[in-house]
DNA sequence: TTGTACGCGTTATCAT
DNA sequence: ATGATAACGCGTACAA
């Protein structure tokens, strides 16, 4: 049996309603009561129960959520950041790894006080239309939902603004590679981009223009940086679609003895975090991590309070040009 | 407002208590009275709200899961499963990326019934020996702590029969390609393995017996192998410490013309899933991932029906030999 | 400054 | 077969 506020009222000699006062720190109770209070419920290891707390307030402190793809790409990291931020402000975060339905109802059975969902596929929003949820819901990653607060990252400008700066300092050759498949959205938005620049700065369509790969490990950028390199030597720059290709490029670069930016300059597309270790560093476009994580934070608390907030957030993307990964065109 | 069973009696012309009955589907209430509650529930979209179920029930047939190490290799198609199993048992999961001793917290104030801890570092372990649990814990991956319901692998003894299998077929010029830092206890114990399996075989100590990469991930191991297969000739045989590490040894091969098993036979540690899509198969060792997932979520349902069970249990791996990927040496 | 009484949504027990 | 009521642990008006 779990200790109670009416298990410390009998030890310390009060009534339990001055317990609760003393530990929720109300000014309504004597400072040694209240120091005496706080002891004795230490010794006895008291927890407070969130259940009965919620029950009554209807409210948990907790915030849901939903990650129905841990085995996919959403960033852990951007998950740990959120939890973080969250704690600060004294909110509990739980995550449920179910479909997006029926996370989603769990959530509200726990009666958490706001959502967060990461949804990737479509098909996972389609699906979450049919449940109806009291707690109010915010959904990141995809845009064209608009009847829920939605917050995003401007993938397509992203890639857009990173051909612009090539071709600002000099260069005509550029190459993406990146996975184009179409199934999955954000990849889409990428290529798109860079389709988009192409045609905006009039840049060639040459062969090895696009570079597709086969996943968004490092070994499938190693492999598409290879037969760039094998096939082309005309290019000059490249712009990749994932923090993890990237890695692949420089790797190939590398074993092939070309160098970076010398002979060909290079831009990672990367939801940017602070503390990378990167074998060698290299310019990036995206929004940095910590941005998305704090934008997601306040809009949730924002949610929560009842602050009308704007629904739909896109989030831009700044480039983030480190001189020895990209620079102007030999001539 | 959400829709209570107080709300639900009301339309019904009932009283609450027989809402919650026929909601629960007791023998109590007659069919078409059943039929007819629920009907309404329905139309009105009812939830059930847990809180207050766990308030009177003292349980809140949610099982916590402590997995603060989502950046790591604890593997989520393990975490994903433990979840589909439980859901079967009508159990919800909820995940807590925090450290070990808030989650534990948290689990404790949202009355979780239990608790599993997947915990990689030792650090992790020692600090959570400071909170007091009023809810069961069990622990993953950590055959030390004694004093709690443990499960865990045996990686040692998985290396140790893979090598064991490869001299039985003929092999004298084993390697192994793994993580061999210290940092981490399970990479520890395949390490250790090997070395058992090396005084106990006999085998020769070579220069590349032991190929130490530099992580865990697909390249690692493309390298590693690289390494081995330009600086040894001998070898013609091979353990890998992991899946991503084989994967890349695997490739390593393609690219270098060796032929496996022809040239050279090769296991890989692998806590075995069903459904891989693997470029090529390949000989594994370990245990079936839906083994482990199965042995939990049974010990986790005893330990909440306190039904005693063996405090520390340690799975047993097996030998999985595809005949293309393992075979005798030749002469 | 401290104590009493009520309510949160649900289940369980007892009475009808 | 159904209804009334107590209890779960906590917070909060309101009374003392």
């Amino acid at each position: 049996m779990a200790v109670t506020i009416k298990d410390i009222a009998k030890h310390a000699g009060v009534s339990y309603s001055t317990v609760s006062k003393a530990l929720r720190n109300s000014p309504l109770v004597k400072e040694p009561t209240k120091k005496k209070i706080i002891k004795i419920a230490e010794e006895m290891g008291y927890v407070p129960n969130i259940v009965a707390r919620s029950l009554v307030q209807k409210k948990s402190y907790a915030i849901g959520v939903v990650w129905p793809t841990v085995e996919r790409v959403t960033p852990s990291a951007l998950i740990t950041k959120i939890n973080e931020l969250l704690e600060e402000k004294s909110y509990t975060t739980l995550l449920s790894i179910n479909s997006v339905d029926s996370a989603i109802a769990t959530f509200n059975r726990f009666q958490v006080d706001a959502i967060v969902v990461f949804a990737e596929t479509m098909s996972d929003l389609t699906r979450s239309k049919n449940v109806m949820s009291k707690v109010p819901i915010l959904y990141y990653g995809i845009k064209e939902s608009s009847e829920y607060p939605t917050i995003d990252v401007n993938r397509r400008h992203a890639i857009k603004i990173a051909v612009e700066h090539l071709v600002k300092i000099g260069h005509t050759k550029v190459s993406y590679i990146g996975d184009v498949s179409t199934q999955d959205h954000l990849q889409k938005e990428k290529h798109l981009g860079f389709l988009e620049a192409i045609d905006e700065f009039n840049l060639d369509l040459f062969s090895k223009s696009i570079v597709p790969t086969n996943g968004l490990e490092l070994y499938d950028g190693y492999l598409a940086a290879k037969s760039l390199f094998n096939k082309s030597t005309e290019v000059t720059a490249i712009v990749s679609g994932s923090y993890d290709l990237t890695r692949g490029i420089v790797r190939a670069a590398q074993e092939l003895n070309i160098n970076i930016p010398n002979d060909v300059s290079i831009i990672g597309y990367d939801n940017i975090s602070q503390s990378e270790d990167l074998d060698i560093p290299f310019s990036k476009v995206g929004v940095p991590l910590n941005r998305i994580a704090n934008k997601i934070t306040e809009t949730l608390l924002d949610i929560i309070n009842e602050n009308n907030t704007n629904n739909s957030i896109i989030l831009e993307p700044e480039l983030n040009i480190i001189n020895s990964c990209a620079k102007p065109k030999n001539n």
